[in-house]
DNA sequence: CACAATCAGTTGCATTTTGCAACTGACCGC
DNA sequence: GCGGTCAGTTGCAAAATGCAACTGATTGTG
């Protein structure tokens, strides 16, 4: 088997989103849920797009597939050939993807455009992902944001999110 | 110095995924930038509530220092005392956090209610961070969203984005 | 003043992970 | 029956990581 302990187990940590990268917290990982999220369906195809060396591609497809977030599958017997699919779990990193795409078409680019837009079909109009709260609708900020219950040395017990330098 | 070049570029590939891993795409860098969230700033408390080893947690916390996602700022001169604080453009990251937190509460987090909950002031509900259009406000389906340009060998030319698995 | 404690690290070494290149093996088309 | 594609495996070297111990400035305590 592939999967060791890691040294550090991330996922006892009473943290979502130290969970979350249990399952996702590497970067060839982030990159192949990217290509699937295009399409991108096949070892070869993965390979041949990422750069990665197939063994490592063989270990993270597997992890994938362990954690049902991709799914393997037979496509032809003949000889055989298999195809790796997002299932619904695998589905809802969407929003992990598009948001990490949006902040390096801002912070990562160099000035450039973005080098990916996206359309958004319903509307017809080129769109870019906004995190919204689900009760108002309204744009998420960190300072109209209070966590509960968090118990953090050094934290903010009042759950107030931090805010950047004003300086 | 400590940063060495990583034997694969990720920056160098035309993705804002690929170079948004390349500035956070670290399993402690991300931990870190969630305890910024909460208002953590100095090194001990990182420290102690991340049990990283201190070595790794000065080498993550130069690396965002040097890519002015955090800003070190001495807040006491005898003994010195040193601050970690977001930047702006670490701010920024907060809707990459929260994605991964509501992906985390929802899919591993072994059926209990979640670790933390948020509420938003501005309306006074508990929220969930939802990934809504610019243009139109609705929610991002994947199905809904088509990615130009991009040339992904075995991608979809269409530019639809992959569907999850009926099966 | 001596002593323990805090903060912010550094150093050295062992372990783990990663990358690279070469190789396997099933099949297919010509 | 030869080259090409696909989906890997294997072995070895290089890099990252974890761990524990140590430094050194300072501060609070008896």
């Amino acid at each position: 088997m592939i999967g060791l302990m890691t040294p550090v187990d991330f996922s006892e940590m009473e943290c979502s989103v130290a969970r979350t990268l249990e399952t996702i917290g590497d970067r060839w990982t982030i990159l192949i849920l990217r290509d699937a999220f295009y399409g991108v369906r096949r070892f070869e195809d993965f390979r041949g797009d990422l750069g990665v060396a197939s063994n490592i591609l063989t270990d993270r497809l597997q992890k994938l597939v362990d954690r049902e977030i991709l799914e393997k599958r037979q496509y032809e017997e003949r000889p055989p050939r298999y195809e790796y699919r997002l299932t619904e779990k695998g589905q809802e990193l969407l929003p992990v993807i598009l948001t990490m795409m949006k902040w390096g078409d801002r912070w990562a680019n160099s000035g450039s455009t973005p080098p990916v837009t996206l359309t958004h079909t319903t509307c017809g109009h080129v769109t870019e992902p906004v995190v919204t709260c689900s009760q108002c609708g309204e744009e998420l900020r960190r300072r109209d944001l209070r966590a509960h219950p968090i118990t953090v040395r050094g934290g903010n017990p009042s759950g107030e999110l931090a805010r950047a330098e004003t300086s």
